[in-house]
Order: structure tokens, then sequence, then C-alpha cells
DNA sequence: CCCTACAATAGACATTGTCTAAGTCAAGCC
DNA sequence: GGCTTGACTTAGACAATGTCTATTGTAGGG
């Protein structure tokens, strides 16, 4: 469970009140939240906890590589607490439910030199879309 | 140049000099404008345009299947007028330009039936991360 | 040339995120 | 344990992007 405070306490991170619960809720969740979600479910724990607090600690961890940040709808940023092993997502056009998928093969080899227009190239994310089961059964 | 003003008014799109305006600049630029790049473009040849116009335009033109809303970063929805070849994207992490580019492989197929979770997919978008070259230079 | 339905407009509103100034507190030090 | 200090938190203003509504305008058919 708590490696993850671990891991920030050993690092130097400052404890407050607030960091943790906010690690928590990220440690506590296999889905992915918006900061919204996120700051919801701290102020369960945490009444008084602010919204820029919330923000601030996503943008630490983010910065300290603890979590990601996905980009699958326009709509708000999701924070991913998978961030040890790479992967990709699964979409819901529908709900915008999320998975973590692991396709196999590399897309960046499929990229050939030609495509790079000079781009220094380091990172490939890959989205998948589609509906869900509950989507589609309503 | 104007397939997509002739596409248009063959499907019954009525037509408007604002909605000429949205389409010409689309036509025109190969690159991928966000909703407030394309009101500023089309402000200058038809200055008493509205932004809720363009916003409704485009959206229009996204249902019609003439142009690809892209999201490569939070910030805004990009247009792609290039909605008739199948693409992915490549970003500057620096400066966010965007290039298309076809890699080979089709991704679609990478993704075992195991990792679906009972989604129907249907569709792929891959965006590759780097540097360009003239951020790399600077 | 008129109607009428569809489109455009201005601006309020909503959502998501960022910033600032002031107050508060964790943690090191004695 | 009790200070001190700089980092942390807070409330709320602000910013960026997008949506909605009520009103006015107009394209295109008769």
């Amino acid at each position: 469970m708590s490696d993850l405070l671990e891991r920030l306490r050993g690092r130097g991170w400052r404890m407050t009140a607030q960091r943790r619960v906010v690690a928590e809720v990220l440690d506590g969740e296999h889905v992915h939240l918006t900061a919204d979600e996120v700051h919801a479910r701290a102020v369960a724990k945490l009444p008084e906890i602010s919204r820029a607090t919330v923000y601030n600690t996503l943008g630490e961890l983010v910065s300290l590589g603890e979590v990601l940040e996905v980009a699958t709808d326009q709509r708000a940023k999701r924070y991913d607490p998978n961030a040890h092993r790479p992967h990709h997502h699964l979409v819901c056009a529908r709900c915008g439910a999320i998975r973590d998928v692991h396709p196999t093969g590399n897309p960046l080899a499929d990229l050939p030199d030609s495509e790079r227009y000079g781009f220094t190239v380091s990172d490939v994310e890959v989205t998948y879309r589609g509906i869900c089961p509950n989507c589609a059964a309503a």
C-alpha cells in the first residue's frame, strides 16, 4: 500500500495531511481519476483540503514520476497511478471509462526514419477507442 | 481547391458566408489549427463572424466526417482537414508542432482479445512525441 | 419577392486549470 | 518539549476553452 508514501518520504517530500490524503486516494484506486474526482475523494477524508492543493500535489507527483498524466479526452486530465509499468489505454467513446492495456509490438519501430522529419522521437502513446460492454448493453 | 465546398453543398449544407470562410480556412491550411486560430483567420476574412459560429461550424464539419478533431495536448482541440487519409501524429513536446505520419504496421492487430475487456474496439490513435529540429537547435 | 426554417450573433455561463497574497505548520535545532 | 523558518495550504480571483440561449438575420424554395 504505502510504498508510495515511503518513496516520497525518502525523497525528502515534506509530509502533510493533505499530501498524504492525495497520495492515498491515488494509491487506493485502480481507475484513472480526474483532478476533480481526486479532489472529491480527498475532501471526503479531509474536508478542508483546497482545490489548489490537489492540483499542486498532483503536479508534483507527476514531476516526481510517481503518477502519469493521461489525456484521453479533451475534458480533463486523468491521473494514472500505474506509472511504473509501461502501458497504453483503451477508452470508451461513450462513457469515458479507461482500462490499461498491453498491446504486443513496438509502435516506435513502426515509424520509419523517412517519417520522422528530423524529430528526436522519444515516446509513443497508443489510445484504442471503442464501446465498453456496459454502454453497448444500454 | 474547393472540393470541400462542393461536397458540402452536395450534401445539402446550407451555404452561408460564415461557413464558407471556415471551410476555406481549413482547406487552405496544412497545419492543425485550434478553434481559436480558425476563428482568428476567419475574422481576417469576415470581421463580423462570431466565436460561437466557428465552434458550431467546426463541430458540424467533424460530424460530417470532413474534418478530424485531434487531441494531442490538453489545451485545445485541433482540427485536421486531412480526414480522408488515415494517419497518426508526431508532436513536438516543446513547441507543440504537429506533423502527420504514416507508420507501418497495424496497432489494432496488436491488441489481443484478452486485452479487450469486452470492448468493441473501433479505432486507434497513435501519438509519437519528441523534439522537433527547431527546438533541438535552440 | 416572400416565407420560413435554419443559421448567426452577443454575451452569459460552465468547466478545467493557474496564480497570488496571506496565513499555517512540519521538521530541524536547541 | 518549545522556537524558527521556509515550505505548504488556503480562498478566491483570474485565465483559457468551450457551450448554451434568446434574439436577429438570411438562404433558398415556392
